[in-house]
DNA sequence: ATCTATGGTTTTTTT
DNA sequence: AACCATAGAT
């Protein structure tokens, strides 16, 4: 253990300086549980660290004896990193980290107890929904009647619930047949030695409350557990964390019901009153001072999100009182509200506000297109968090397929991905008897494999090759061989026409996974081929490079929980969009919808603006939208309308409360020309209107050109062409 | 066996 | 608009 550093607690003066009453209170508590309701911008995880770093300052416990978890990865990585800076102690072999990541730690240490193999790898989303297929496949289940996605739903449901196939009770054949199912899916997944994301879980869960003495060992360990947004935690996740609490331990728990937003997941809020409970949690804590956002962006959030029942009551405050109303903006289009976002991100620029400082937040994925096109367009950088992961790309898990079939014979799934790709001549057909052989001789594809011949027998060989030539390689070099070796550089290379373009984006992803790998074995200390398979499986999303970049932050409202910015875009608020359609055939999906957009309004400090659409395109095609049902339970005092409201393009829709007239912004001026317009230049060619003085021909417009930069242009002279 | 065209379906949010 | 699965063409 690191030498005894509570000898000369100096926290007294810096570690706790600057915490308020329930601050302090909460991190200088005895040794109990406790529940922390941690609003918005309250501090939350100051609390939380600051309460780790003092509990091991003042001696009441090693670094050793603390477990604690978070639901991201960059929750956990924040957490790591403001706790080295507060205290000089080795952060390393501490547990602090993610459910899924603490899970897969244990279960690494202990595979033989858990029944897994020592290199057990780890399906994400995707995988497990191609081991569904093929499982129905087999099972001949029709996936009209049975649609994959919902089975998916129904086994990672069944898991979150802390529910084997055997314990779920099926009354009706439907469901009876969708268990058999999730039966035959585990016992593949176990002969295939992989397991899914839920299932680190439940197998860590079920291991821990088998294995009496493992049980007793880690109870004793970890003293104090603490747990970061709570609120998410699904049932399975809490009876894993009581079951490591035992009798006697502390859990400390950091939560917000407010900003529960995970339900769909099986994140169940009713944690919070059973802690209490089972708990007997006498320590409720509330920290209600928000330290972020105005007052008026904090008043229309209370506002708003007092509109839901069943809340555990906590009123946020601020001592900046005021600031600026919300400005709403009504567009006509997705592409227009997309142009005056532009506009208004360019002046907050000039301002001197920086791109770093600014979010744009929509409800789902699909909503960043639009954006994204105007941005470019604008030729301001932006991120999108987010979306597909790097991990995640067809390329990336193809070659990571090969890697795990040579560490993995029996890894079925990752066989079936890469026998033919790139093509080897070994179609539909050959696959079909290989499993048919597989089946009737009862073992892997991979085994029924090695038993064929030709094109088949050749794949094996290649896969053994492989794995003999890299045996005794570092990670990034056994990279670099499997990407020219399995053909599939070669076979990027070789594409040309239409799929030349993506090819080469591949091509990148493919050289940047050799990157990654190499970075990997850098900063971690088991540098196995496992290892990094699990990074991968794990962590698909954090790797994002050029963080330093002055860049705008695009992302879901989702992925905005945690963060904040001084001005805020919240788009896209339409009815059926913000609230989602889908969120009303679920019993309390409005009232999620509502702490979504609650948690979207309070990640801004200074400046929040809400926009909307009469028309958009989604799904393909044009689709009119009432405002969305929130706006309305904004105080009305607290807005700033900022677009003259035009009669709506609709005839049918009728949007049933109107707002005071505004001046109207970014309207076509006397010149002929607005802002956003996009134009043609003869000599600098494509870009798009920025900026627009004077009237007439006497005027002239600022263009962002694509290629030459943003140039003022005197309408008398300048020939443009509107585009 | 593989490529291409077509048509039907889809997307909410994610460790 | 993009993705997928399947049928038909090569």
């Amino acid at each position: 253990m690191s030498a005894p550093l509570w000898d000369n607690p100096p926290m007294n003066t810096t570690l706790l300086s600057g915490l308020n009453p329930p601050q302090l209170q909460a991190v200088t508590l005895p040794r109990q549980s406790a529940l922390i309701l941690a609003g918005a911008g309250s501090g939350k995880t100051r609390v939380l660290t600051t309460r780790i770093a003092y509990l091991i300052s003042t001696g009441a416990v090693s670094p050793h004896g603390i477990l604690a978890v978070t639901f991201t990865n960059k929750a956990a990585k924040e957490m790591v990193t403001r706790l080295s800076a507060m205290l000089p102690i080795n952060t390393r072999g501490m547990w602090i980290g993610t459910f899924h990541g603490l899970c897969n730690r244990l279960l690494r240490a202990h595979y033989r107890e858990a029944a897994l193999p020592q290199t057990f790898q780890i399906l994400d989303s995707g995988d497990q929904l191609s081991a569904i297929k093929r499982i129905m496949k087999a099972l001949e289940i029709d996936d009209e009647k049975y649609p994959p996605r919902e089975m998916q739903n129904f086994i990672s449901g069944s898991k979150e619930q802390g529910l084997r196939a055997h314990d779920v009770e099926a009354f009706d054949p439907y469901t009876r047949r969708k268990v058999d199912v999730y039966a035959e899916y585990d016992a593949q997944c176990q002969r295939e030695g992989v397991v899914d994301f839920s299932e680190l879980l439940l197998r860590c869960f079920e291991l821990l409350s088998r294995n009496e003495s493992l049980r007793t060992h880690y109870q004793e360990r970890f003293h104090h557990i603490l747990v970061d947004e709570f609120q998410d935690t699904n049932p399975l996740q809490y009876q894993w964390l009581k079951l490591l609490a035992g009798q006697h331990n502390a859990l400390f728990a950091v939560g917000d019901d407010d900003q529960s937003i995970y339900a769909f997941r099986g994140a169940n809020v009713g944690n919070m009153k059973d802690l209490l409970r089972d708990f007997k949690v006498e320590a409720v804590i509330k920290l209600e001072q928000n330290y972020r956002s105005h007052g008026n962006i904090l008043d229309a959030a209370n506002a708003l999100i007092s509109n839901n029942r069943n809340r555990l009551g906590k009123n946020l405050w601020t001592s900046e009182q005021g600031g600026e109303k919300l400005r709403v903006y009504e567009a006509p289009t997705d592409v227009e509200e997309a142009n005056f976002i532009v506009g208004e991100i360019r002046q907050l620029k000039t301002e001197g506000l920086k791109l770093t400082e600014m979010a744009l937040l929509y409800r789902s994925n699909a909503q960043s297109r639009v954006l994204e096109h105007a941005l470019v367009s604008a030729g301001l950088s932006y991120r999108v968090y987010g979306g597909l992961r790097f991990f995640e790309r067809q390329e990336i898990k193809h070659a990571l397929a090969y890697l795990r079939l040579m560490q993995n014979t029996d890894d079925d799934n990752a066989l079936l991905r890469i026998i033919n790709y790139p093509t080897r001549g070994i179609g539909a057909r050959s696959i079909e008897q290989i499993q048919d052989s597989a089946k009737m001789h009862g073992t892997t594809l991979w085994d029924a494999a090695a038993r064929a011949g030709g094109k088949v027998s050749a794949f094996v060989g290649l896969i053994e090759a492989m794995r003999s030539a890299t045996s005794a390689l570092p990670l990034p070099e056994i990279m670099e061989h499997v990407l020219v070796h399995s053909g599939l550089i070669e076979h990027y290379q070789s594409e040309k026409g239409a799929k030349k373009r993506e090819a080469e984006e591949r091509l990148e992803n493919l050289k940047e996974l050799v990157t990654a790998a190499t970075l990997f074995v850098h900063e971690n200390e088991d540098d196995s081929l496992t290892s990094f398979l699990t990074h991968a499986s794990l962590e698909a999303g954090e790797h994002q490079a050029g963080d330093q970049d002055d860049a705008l932050h695009l992302m879901t409202v989702h992925a905005a929980k945690g963060l904040e910015f001084n001005a805020v875009f919240i788009t896209g608020l339409e009815e059926n969009l913000f609230p989602h359609q889908n969120s009303q055939r679920v019993d309390g999906g409005l009232d999620e919808e509502r702490r979504l957009m609650y948690v979207a309004i309070t990640r801004a400090r200074r400046r929040l603006y809400m926009s909307f659409a009469q028309r958009r395109m989604l799904n393909g095609q044009v689709s009119y939208g009432a405002p969305s049902s929130f706006l309305k339970e904004l105080p009305e005092d607290l807005l700033q309308w900022l677009s003259a409201r035009e009669a709506p393009r609709n005839p049918f829709a009728s949007f049933g409360y109107s707002a005071p007239a505004a001046p109207v912004q970014h309207s076509v001026s006397s010149t002929g020309w607005r802002t956003g317009q996009r134009v043609m230049h003869l000599k600098f060619g494509e870009g798009v209107i920025t900026g627009v003085e004077g009237s007439g021909t006497d005027g002239r417009v600022q263009v962002n050109f694509k290629h030459a930069g943003s140039k003022w242009l005197a309408l008398e002279y300048a020939k443009l062409t509107a585009l």
